[in-house]
DNA sequence: CCGCATCCCAGGCGATACTG
DNA sequence: CAGTATCGCCTGGGATGCGG
């Protein structure tokens, strides 16, 4: 039984979920990890979300502590840009091994052999 | 952009998320992970999950691949048993670093310094 | 350029009860 | 023991439009 911020998980794995389940987080969090990224980079970078999506999942991203949001200019046209925080870039291995699972299995999907 | 199976993923970390996603199918996973499980077995050790749950997880994840269920008597009572199959136990590593983010994260949370 | 507001829906998930 | 059946909630996420 792990705790954090007093939600209660069943295991570390559920724990870890929390924070980059969903469809999206994880897609965010892994165009995060190679550079800081404008709103509008992310979007071209992730062409099939949403806008909505995106701004609501950079906000829960933002209150989970794992990305930092900056805004460089006061005035419109805004400049905002989205990095991960050193707590976000303790994830940095575990998005690796998720998208370099996703190459692989892509590679292999056709030749694998489905038996126990 | 990556395909399997007729389906369409914006990147490969999307691709695994389509497989380990959701907020149950990497906790069984991971239990399967020491050892084949039984039914009863996986829910004792994930007690907040239901039964249709998980019922309905097993199958998903037996329909991708990655499990493989066996039964072992034909009459009352069944003995049946879940285990990865060869693509699924290519999953460990990943599920691995998974839960040994949590892990981290549960003990660090509190000390943590949220900053860019 | 960077969003928020509103509306809407599928399907993921839970609770409970029942069956071979 | 290992599931199905039924019901219903609720939230993630899409479409569209407006605002600073």
């Amino acid at each position: 039984m792990y705790c954090v911020d007093n939600k209660h998980f069943p295991c570390s794995t559920s724990l870890t979920m929390k924070y980059i389940g969903g469809k999206w987080k994880s897609v965010i969090l892994i165009h995060l990890t190679k550079d800081k990224k404008r709103y509008n980079e992310l979007r071209k970078e992730i062409p099939t979300i949403t806008e909505r999506t995106l701004s609501l999942q950079l906000k829960e991203l933002e209150a989970d502590g794992l990305v930092c949001r900056k805004v460089y200019t006061s005035k419109p046209p805004l400049k905002v840009e989205y990095g991960l925080t050193s707590f976000g870039q303790t994830l940095i291995p575990v998005l690796d091994a998720i998208s370099h699972w996703g190459k692989e299995a892509s590679k292999a999907h056709k030749k694998i052999k489905i038996e126990p």
